[in-house]
DNA sequence: TATAGTTGTCTATATCAATAGACAAATTTA
DNA sequence: TAAATTTGTCTATTGATATAGACAACTATA
């Protein structure tokens, strides 16, 4: 058995390249398990007949997935299936990094990659309930499981109240921790809104992602147990490699 | 004020066509309500410069969205948004779809397009608790808003318990009112997953996109208040005209 | 009623995407 | 070892994508 990948579904003159199509297709089936890991992806020709179009279409399309690192390709043997199934992140009240990918993953940690204070947005005054243009401090990190990055985030806090969550955050790598010595020793997610696009410039290099690829996108707000908002994040996830599990609240 | 249209953000030579790539960023900024309805969008000499690409480059995208119904060109007037904001789809444990859109829409109904009896596959009979290979019904159905098509869902219910569920479907235009025919008063969403990735062929022609657009997928099931699994469904919304928002439990 | 600003159309050219065919190079199998 | 299978490379051709420039057609306004 080769793996199900669909039988044709390809667009021409869409805007989006046949090749690209096919890595989609081909990187879909990856991620839903259809292939697992090391085994043999069907020959070119094989391929090139299941979608209706030339060889070396599809030899495009694997070459890009193996510049990607999701394939490896070896002549006169075949090409072979480098990643794996997609994470499962889990989504719900209490939604914890670290927490949410145990037992899929040996290892992950956030990184902090910047901060800085600015004054509030409009959305981000809304979601903190603060008035626009007060200070709050913006930690900008991304998640790694296994050396591979996950997720992009953004969060807001209220200036005056975290002052210092930066160097916390840098210090511990864990945004629970940080709240903690904030006195927060437990917060729940008030609500979440999700959207996907295609990942812009900024994703692809932060996730290290091909052109042409989609992120799911979450809006959050996180709130003390009593009601009052202390984080307002945005965060990106590769669809490609990460899938959200909603969990009961 | 023009709206934020992001400054550059294009790849080249990504197996995604430039045109393509400005259409996607129209539509989004549109879709986060950057652009209110009947606004007009810089001038297409402004775009290209913005985007770094040739005037007609710009017009190739918009004419796309001209095609797709989005916006409105004018000789010598402008160009002008029809579109209104995404539609915020609430799921949360008791997720119905017609309460959900209640206040965003004036009109809303689901289309049954097609039912039929199969045998159980793998993932469906895991979701519903049963044997691999039992008989179970599959409604195929269409989920419309102001006349847009909204959702795209195949549920699965078990045949010998829900056996004429296809006619009540077709009959009430109600998963709920259908549900309720056999002693179903009440159901709560046990689990739901989510992802997202490119239309395929199938999607373009059921939700109205065009090619290159992005399709948010959920799969989920639905339970008894006794946690009994009655329903397994796989729905999927076009990105750029619904998010979802997760509500509390 | 000019004039400036905007979209619409045309021609020309260069580059990318896709097809077609042939054969080389490496591996596995009979 | 020979044959079959599979990936790798090359040449050539066609159609879609993107750039460039010029000017027409229409609208609003000074």
């Amino acid at each position: 058995m080769v793996g199900r990948l669909a039988a044709d579904n390809i667009e021409r003159r869409s805007g989006v390249s046949l090749w690209r199509q096919i890595a989609d297709k081909i990187l879909h089936a990856i991620a839903i398990g259809d292939f697992t890991e090391n085994a043999a992806l069907p020959p070119e020709v094989t391929l090139a007949e299941r979608y209706g179009v030339n060889r070396h279409t599809v030899r495009s399309a694997i070459s890009a997935l193996v510049r990607e690192g999701v394939l490896r390709a070896e002549q006169g043997r075949g090409t072979f299936v480098l990643s794996r199934k997609r994470l499962s992140y889990p989504i719900g009240a209490r939604t914890r990094f670290s927490t949410g990918l145990q037992g899929q993953t040996t290892e992950r940690h956030i990184v902090l990659l910047a901060s800085s204070v600015e004054p509030a947005s409009q959305r981000v005054a809304e979601g903190l309930g603060l008035a626009r243009g007060t200070d709050v401090i913006r930690l900008e990190t991304r998640g790694e499981a296994d050396g591979r990055p996950v997720s992009r985030a953004a969060g807001w806090f209220e200036a005056r109240r975290f002052a210092g969550i930066d160097a916390a955050m840098a210090q511990t790598g864990s945004i629970t921790a940080s709240l903690a010595r904030f006195g927060i020793d437990d917060y729940l997610r008030q609500s979440t809104v999700l959207s996907a696009r295609h990942a812009d410039a900024a994703d692809l290099a932060d996730l290290d992602l091909q052109p042409g690829a989609i992120v799911l996108v979450t809006v959050a707000v996180n709130v003390t147990p009593d009601g009052q908002p202390i984080q307002f994040s945005e965060s990106r996830f590769p669809a490609e490699r990460v899938e959200l599990k909603l969990s009961a609240l």
